[in-house]
DNA sequence: CGGCTGGTTGATCACTCTCAAGCGTGGTGG
DNA sequence: CCACCACGCTTGAGAGTGATCAACCAGCCG
């Protein structure tokens, strides 16, 4: 990806901030050169494999971090072990709060991920003295706020066909990087990356139910499927017909 | 209350920080008496009556605002009716965001409300050069977003006599100020204020279902109701076991 | 008194969950 | 090389929870 990268003899990667892949969208994305140089300075990336928790709900958290690559979720557990997704974090996206010690949720590698880690206290000093890096993250924290609160009307109120249709249209938008108003006649390919079980999660259905749903859009012609992940949309348009959203051009802001 | 509080020729009421109900947990929480000076001169405070619209989806926002007063509700609807219930502000949470123009949900006064306004651009200048507000704001978004995430799981994946029990141990929480470690074994009165169909549009449930659970916890001796709105939770220990959350200590951080 | 609003309760329906069997692909070892 | 297993996925049958439709009740106000 012509990233200045190289391997530190702790076989940890270093990047350069400048050959970042998230630098324009992430927490320092209204950094100046001699503030990225601070940062580089309390950075180092970490690579999960695929499945692993990178920390658990109540754990202590040295680091806050951002995603560089891969998909992460934050999942909260009951007792009798029903478990709800309650945030899909792309690259660019923030893991962690300033301020606050223990992890209110698990956060797992739904891919192999890697991530880009600050040390909190040293980011919590940084902070105070750095407005950039707290407007921005001000800024951030408000888009997962409205987009949790978009999520809730799903979870609460859709129905299963809806809830398939809002995911795959959600991930359609940002894994290709539809701008506000894409080709809406276009065919529209990605992967899913997450398994039936993981969407079931995130959806607050059965795995058994996800799957009918991905048979009924298939049936319908909404959607087709190339195995182990591979969707195409042949008619976006009449995807988000089946979302329930309002029709018309209700793009994120 | 007194509150240091008239009523000015325009008919908007007109009050001192210094007695304000909620100063020392409001966005404004950490200024100093300079910088109260300055937002002084850019409040106005607005009441809104019981079931008032303050805005509306898509509205321009001239504003943002505390809740000094009562309980604001915000929800979404869908083209068919269906309505979610995303947000429950009590006094001192924050209406609005700084950057946005145009309002994301419809802003509800369940009860009657007390609004402290502040003109949002010129808010939005203040952000920039005073830090204890950005700072305060930031913090009260992350708690919001926690929030919102522990709503996930309730709207995702408990039953409805679990959604109801949850909704009135936060209730009572919020309502009577409970600390870390409130006597559970004395019994616990407070109002709702809200009417069925309110609490079911925040629980993803129907007015029907609601009342229904209302009838079943009454019946387990969980809860007794006393005319419009009026709850007494005799064991409130009782009550958290029926919210399907971890029996033990986990209170609000 | 009668209408209105909010709440309760009942009967039935349907969507999603649960339990269960079966399929396809990829990996492992005899 | 193929048998076998494991894992993720699909599909089916039946059960259960909550939605829907509807009647009725209580308090309030004109």
């Amino acid at each position: 990806m012509g990233l200045i990268a190289k391997t530190s003899d702790q076989g940890k990667t270093v990047m350069a901030c400048a050959g970042c892949p998230i630098q324009h969208r992430a927490v320092c994305a209204r950094c100046d050169a001699d503030e990225l140089l601070t940062l580089e300075k309390i950075k180092s990336y970490k690579t999960y494999q695929a499945g692993q928790t990178i920390i658990w709900a109540g754990d202590d958290m040295q680091y806050v971090a951002s995603v560089v690559y891969g998909v992460v979720t934050l999942s909260q557990t009951m007792e009798d072990g029903r478990r709800q997704t309650v945030g899909l974090l792309l690259p660019s996206d923030f893991i962690g709060r300033p301020g606050r010690k223990t992890a209110p949720f698990d956060v797992v590698a739904a891919t192999e991920v890697t991530l880009c880690r600050f040390d909190r206290l040293q980011f919590e000093k940084l902070l105070l003295t750095t407005p950039s890096i707290g407007n921005r993250l001000l800024e951030m924290t408000l888009d997962e706020l409205d987009a949790a609160r978009e999520w809730m009307l799903l979870l609460g109120r859709k129905t299963a066909r809806e809830k398939v249709a809002s995911f795959l249209s959600i991930l359609a938008q940002r894994e290709t990087g539809l701008q506000k108003h894409p080709d809406f006649n276009e065919p529209v390919s990605f992967d899913m990356h997450l398994t039936r079980e993981a969407i079931a999660e995130y959806l607050g259905l059965t795995l058994e139910t996800v799957s009918r749903q991905f048979s009924n859009l298939k049936k319908s012609g909404i959607i087709s499927l190339q195995g182990r992940g591979g969707v195409t949309v042949p008619d976006f348009t009449a995807l988000l017909n089946e979302t329930g959203d309002d029709a018309d051009g209700e793009m994120p802001a």
